[in-house]
DNA sequence: CCGACATCCATAGCGTAGATAGGCATAGCG
DNA sequence: CGCTATGCCTATCTACGCTATGGATGTCGG
């Protein structure tokens, strides 16, 4: 009977788009960036990474490239883009509306 | 085009038993509290409000009554059980977990 | 060497939950 | 008398993350 097990729904590309502005991430990556980052609160399973990806790809909003990792294998590495950084901009400011309204009725004596 | 027009879903159960702790009310007038709360941000579609009322009843997490308002109308009143502050209590720290876990990969370097 | 395990990419189908779109009824007001 | 706001409710749609599954490659202990 779960609640929600992983994510919030509607933050999941918010925070990929938000781990990859700082460098490119091949999905893995990410998906264990976003763990650590959150002190294992968080957890992005393959099955909800992947398809993000491909939608972020269809949007313009990243661009995907074949390279090898330093690991000697062949990963695929995602680049944010400059409609990508516009979009997490409008993606967070949307998110901190909600979270401040929540609050707003949360903390209401 | 936000993601989401109305609520971050899994916070419709929270919201409304929030806004019952302090008093009983009909849910006409729960919707119009969060949308006041929230300074018009956040909007609780009637589709939505009274599905949840139903399993809120089913969960013992409110009980309803038929009474009549201060407009003489015949309204049903939801008052919030000792169930159902309990489970405001785990939901408001389910969420602010979360929250923080966000805020933590935001507000990363 | 080999099997176990972690890394890595990807898709199909499912479940949950809010949104949309209706239906029905009553009170107040011009 | 219509019009608007109030008030309750259900059927159906849709969005989105999860589960389950499949496959491939590198590493390391025994």
């Amino acid at each position: 009977m779960p609640i929600y097990a992983g994510l919030p729904p509607g933050t999941l590309v918010m925070l990929i788009l938000r781990v990859l502005r700082q460098e490119p991430l091949h999905g893995y990556a990410i998906a264990q960036k976003i763990r650590a980052l959150s002190s294992d609160q968080l957890s992005v399973e393959e099955g909800s990474l992947y398809p993000a990806l491909q939608k972020l790809l269809a949007n313009g909003w990243v661009k995907a490239e074949w390279t090898t990792s330093d690991t000697g294998r062949q990963v695929r590495s995602y680049r944010l883009t400059s409609r990508g950084l516009k979009q997490l901009e409008t993606e967070q400011g949307d998110y901190q509306r909600m979270a401040d309204a929540i609050a707003a009725i949360v903390e209401s004596t």
